[in-house]
RNA sequence: GGAGAAAUGGCCGAGUGGUCGAAGGCACUUCCCUGCUAAGGAAGCAUACGGGCUUAAACCUGUAUCGAGGGUUCGAAUCCCUCUUUCUCCGCCA
């Protein structure tokens, strides 16, 4: 959620940024919607203060024991004309509210601007893509052999789901855990666990909400859907920024680092076809996410760190990437910059995403009421950043494309080795 | 699922329908006093939003907030209803 007091102060500012990432922003509906506001908010205001001052002399005429039916006569119908103002405001502010949790975060000045992903920017190349000496197949035909099962997968839950048995399904733990323990060990990131499930009102704080409910999975209580609405999480990111909501932090306590390997549960609306073949694009994944909550004056700095700290993960398993900066027009809602890193799929021949890291500024602390006491004692918006730590499943079919061997096994990576009870290849 | 108890500021904790944004204590900040450690004294110390003033802040002023949402009332922390959460006991359960 945008500052209002940067939209009361310039509209046309924001408007403009915001025409970076090709959203139109309504500034006459805001204008008049303020100004509606503005009126309706001075005479609720007047009305209350009236009636707290009549109430007053109310008490203490009482209390010497005066008559108080003139007074009383006079405030008579002061309790329906504010009802009535209190009801138009209340209209008023919930469409001011609503408008403003729909208006996306400004991508910072050295955002690219654009309007796809074809004006992204690479930022570096690392790794070179090995050379194969046999015709290179892709990861759904030299996992079949190895347990990865889409026809189970089907059978149980439909489309985009997929079974991993045996050494495979092994191989895809070992990934979470390598990610985990260096994320823990070498990064300084607390490892936590969550829940899946959370109460709508989370996913405002996030952003998931109130736009993109299509995206996410609904789930209720046996068959009672009252109460508070609850969504399966889209990615941890969801529980781990959400764990500072509504609190006020210490200015030493940042930045503090979060981590978690959890399932992540998207409805993919909007991709039908895309990626139908293989373990690309699921409707349930495992993910490895990396979320900092940070100091307002050096998030810049730990978005190239965590972006580092991912790179680290690709670099140790040996599978050559690269960086992209996003373009303003491909940023997700939230972000005010975002860096793309992909990996190489030899199959493909090209690179595809494998983790996305994302400084939200104070856009997710201001839904999530997140602050901090800053060195003067006041009370400001931390900034959020969260980042794939990997993808686990992108990983896995990264990590089979580019270590399969003619024979059709696939060579285990040596820093997943001791995960694997040392084993060097699956599937021989 | 059943029965009961509870929810007040950073923390503890008082609160009779009226002068209560809320006593008191702890913690914290500033100052004073005291020749160390310690102790004593004074003041300040919630958040959000509106309006005024302002480049801005400070400041002044108003409104709201005592788990959440409704209701009764001229007036609600206090009375009524619903919900949420926590604790205790019983049942069920990985």
């Amino acid at each position: 959620m945008l500052d209002i007091q940067l939209l009361r102060n310039d509209v046309q500012a924001v408007a403009n940024r915001l025409a970076l990432r090709g959203y139109v922003l309504d500034t006459e509906l805001f204008a008049s919607l303020e100004s509606e506001r503005k009126a309706l908010q001075t005479r609720m205001q007047d009305l209350q203060a009236r009636r707290n001052a009549t109430s007053k002399q109310i008490g203490e005429a009482k209390r010497k024991g005066e008559d108080v039916s003139a007074i009383m006569a006079d405030v008579a119908s002061l309790g329906d004309e504010l009802k009535a103002a209190e009801g138009a405001f209340e209209v008023v502010q919930k469409k001011l509210d609503e408008w403003l949790l729909s208006i996306p975060n400004l991508p910072h000045e050295s955002v690219p601007s654009g309007r796809d992903e074809q004006d992204n920017v690479e930022v570096r190349r690392v790794g070179t893509p090995r050379a194969f000496d046999f015709e290179v197949k892709d990861h759904v035909d030299i996992g079949a052999p190895l347990g990865l099962d889409a026809d189970t997968g089907a059978k149980l839950s439909g489309a985009r789901f997929t079974v991993l048995r045996g050494d495979i399904a092994r191989l895809h733990r070992a990934l979470a855990q390598f990610m985990l323990n260096t994320h823990t060990g070498e990064h300084g990131y607390t490892e936590m666990y969550t829940p899946y499930i959370v109460n709508d009102y989370v996913l405002y704080g996030t952003g998931q909400l109130p736009k993109f409910a299509e995206d996410m999975f609904k789930v209720q209580k046996g068959d009672d859907d009252s109460g508070t609405a609850q969504y399966l999480i889209s990615t941890s990111e969801i529980t781990l920024t959400n764990t500072v909501r509504e609190s006020i932090l210490k200015a030493d306590e940042l930045p503090i680092r979060l981590t978690a390997h959890s399932p992540c549960f998207r409805s993919e609306a909007g991709a039908y076809g895309r990626d139908t073949r293989g373990m690309i694009r699921q409707h349930q994944f495992d993910k490895v996410e990396m979320v900092q909550i940070a100091h307002p004056d050096h998030s810049f700095e730990a978005l190239e760190e965590m972006v580092g700290h991912a790179e680290v993960i690709l670099q140790q398993l040996g599978l050559p990437y690269r960086v992209v900066t996003l373009c303003a027009g491909d940023m997700g809602f939230g972000a005010t910059k975002t860096y793309d890193l992909e990996v190489w799929l030899p199959a493909q021949q090209t690179y595809r995403e494998i983790s996305s890291c994302s400084n939200m500024g104070d856009f997710q602390a201001r839904r999530m009421m997140a602050r901090f006491k800053d060195e003067n004692g006041k009370n400001r918006l931390v900034h959020t950043l969260n980042g794939s730590g990997l993808a686990v499943g992108r990983t896995l079919v990264a990590v089979l494309e580019n270590y399969q061997n003619a024979d059709g096994s696939v060579t285990v990576p040596e820093v997943l080795r001791p995960y694997m009870g040392g084993k060097e290849r699956i599937g021989s």
